[in-house]
DNA sequence: ATGGTTGCGAAGCAA
């Protein structure tokens, strides 16, 4: 099974660049970040005609999360599970064979202590709440998006340069290890510990190709799905060529 | 990298 992860920065811009990975990468499980698509405007027709299932959590204009599954999409569920400000259409979950997939664009956070940063921190410790609600960690679960958080200094361009700023300060590590905790493990540095494999690059200044980038981008596993996970890759290509997403897909192939 | 770009939507703002 293989399950993929891709902040797209708009579907409508970028159906075309989604369609052609997803022939090219076959992924069972795609989650998406930055749709900027009404659940009215996605569209499911396009993916449906190359064998996925879809749905969508989004209100047009900003974030926007969705799901596309060819090997199931049940047991829909979008936002947080409580009255909790869900802050945007930035979470939505389903059942994809035996798997809780999760979707997730975790807020931006936009400059350390500001009141965004702050619900940045919230955001995820309230992420954390959902699962415990909502799952086990002895249950097959995946948690995949765009977490706009480094997990470490590998995963950085140059730590000295951004050293405490958003993206790398250690409240949002912190936020992002207590989810962790939960029970879920970083599925590419399974199988990748070299610094320096981003997943996001700044469109601006030719950042990608001077490898100024972060790995923001993750696959989070439950350990009995981290135990069968047997390989991932960010695919730096999908980040080339027309019209490309300041992200790049990722994936986690996991066994029987 | 304190923005050299992109997307949204029609001017700045967010990332």
């Amino acid at each position: 099974m293989r399950i993929a992860t891709w902040n797209v920065n708009s579907l409508t811009v970028r159906l075309s660049r989604v369609e052609e990975w997803i022939e090219y990468a076959q992924p069972d499980i795609l989650c998406m970040q930055e749709t900027k698509v009404s659940d009215a405007a996605f569209p499911i027709m396009a993916l449906a005609a190359l064998g996925y299932e879809s749905a969508s959590h989004g209100d047009g204009r900003w974030n926007g999360v969705a799901l596309a599954s060819r090997i199931g999409l049940e047991d829909i569920q979008r936002g947080f599970d409580t009255e909790a400000d869900e802050q945007g259409c930035r979470l939505m979950a389903a059942t994809c064979g035996d798997v809780r997939v999760h979707s997730v664009y975790v807020p931006n956070g936009r400059s350390v202590d500001s009141e965004h940063y702050v619900a940045k921190l919230e955001w995820l410790k309230e992420l954390r709440s959902h699962l415990a609600r909502t799952c086990e960690p002895s249950d097959a679960v995946a948690v995949c998006g765009d977490f706009n958080v480094a997990p470490d200094d590998r995963d950085v361009w140059d730590p000295a340069a951004i050293e405490g700023s958003t993206h790398v300060s250690n409240r949002e590590r912190d936020a992002l290890e207590d989810l962790k905790k939960w029970g879920l493990v970083d599925a590419f540095r399974l199988h990748y510990p070299q610094p320096e494999l981003f997943t996001w690059w700044d469109y601006r200044a030719g950042n990608f190709h001077k490898h100024i980038g972060m790995r923001i981008d993750l696959v989070l596993l439950s350990r009995p799905l981290a135990d069968r996970s047997t390989y991932a890759l960010v695919d730096r290509n999908a980040r080339k060529g027309k019209q490309p997403s300041d992200h790049a897909p990722m994936f986690v192939d996991i066994g029987p």
